[in-house]
DNA sequence: AGTCTTGTTCGACT
DNA sequence: CAGTCGAACAAGAC
């Protein structure tokens, strides 16, 4: 599951490989609604002769900048980029490849075609995304004025990319865990010791899964794997994520697993309160 | 062979 | 407007 760590990999191996000012000679769709809205042959007209011009990521985003378009890539749950060979066939899940100037091949693998592909032009602005964590912007009063003292569990907010742009369940599970929150306590409880360890906390587990090359947690298709193909190692690091049952890092009592907002929640019931 | 799981986004509803 | 809930997306594991 790409999030913010892992999207941030991604985008350096593509900007050591050479990409900038090299030229899109043609895109090939092999499953139309990866790039929709846009009909499949508009958009391989409109991406084709355009030159790449830098490489960036905005939360889980990553977009490359051309002379005319933007194209923003987001990889949801399983898509995967590669450099293939220009003859080869087709990946088992590959939805687009992009051929480039020099012979190159960019191909998109998605078991679970949830990721979108938007080319739009440079100057619009195609979504309201919120702070980025890594950046100074990502300031203590900021926070605690994003936080402000709203009724609202902390997980959910802490996932909803329109407040903070890059956490996802991993990522929010290990810093609740670090700054020692539980999931569904409300923004309003929070003591300002709380938000002060939480804010230390984002930045520090997002650093750490870059830092190991992200978060690969098994070995089939449906996992996470950078642009060379590459495992994060970063699963190894996790204190709580997927560890229910094991004992705490910090205490030694075991991890549960619970359900907030839908989605699958780990914490230390010690730690945690 | 049907059910469950998975994460993100979006739309409907309160 | 803010928050909550469920749907939709799709395939693989069991």
């Amino acid at each position: 599951m790409p999030e913010l760590p892992e999207v941030e990999t991604i985008v350096r191996e593509l900007q050591a490989s050479d990409l900038i000012g090299k030229k899109i000679a043609g895109a090939e769709i092999l499953w139309p609604k990866t790039v929709s809205p846009l009909d499949p042959l508009v958009f391989c007209k409109q991406i084709t002769g355009q030159t790449i011009k830098e490489i960036t990521r905005r939360g889980k985003y990553i977009i490359l900048r051309l002379n005319k378009d933007s194209l923003f890539i987001h990889l949801r749950m399983t898509g995967k980029l590669f450099f293939i060979g220009c003859h080869s066939t087709p990946l088992k899940h590959e939805r687009v490849r992009l051929i480039l100037s020099d012979g190159r091949v960019l191909a998109y693998d998605d078991q679970r075609k949830f990721g979108r592909w938007l080319l739009l032009p440079n100057e619009s602005n195609f979504k309201t995304l919120g702070i980025e964590p890594l950046t100074a912007e990502f300031t203590l009063p900021l926070f605690q004025q994003l936080l402000g003292d709203r009724n609202t569990q902390i997980k959910p907010f802490l996932l909803n990319q329109s407040h903070i742009a890059g956490m996802g369940n991993i990522y929010v599970d290990e810093a609740l865990w670090e700054a020692r929150i539980h999931p569904q306590r409300s923004i309003k409880t929070l003591s300002n010791k709380e938000i002060q360890r939480l804010h230390k906390a984002i930045p520090h587990v997002l650093e750490k899964g870059i830092a190991h090359q992200g978060t690969t947690l098994g070995s089939t298709q449906a996992n996470y794997f950078s642009v060379s193909g590459r495992r994060g190692t970063n699963q190894y690091k996790l204190n709580v994520f997927r560890r229910e049952g094991l004992p705490c890092p910090y205490c030694g009592e075991k991890i549960i697993k619970i359900r907030v907002a839908q989605r699958g929640t780990h914490l230390c019931p010690i730690c945690q309160i």
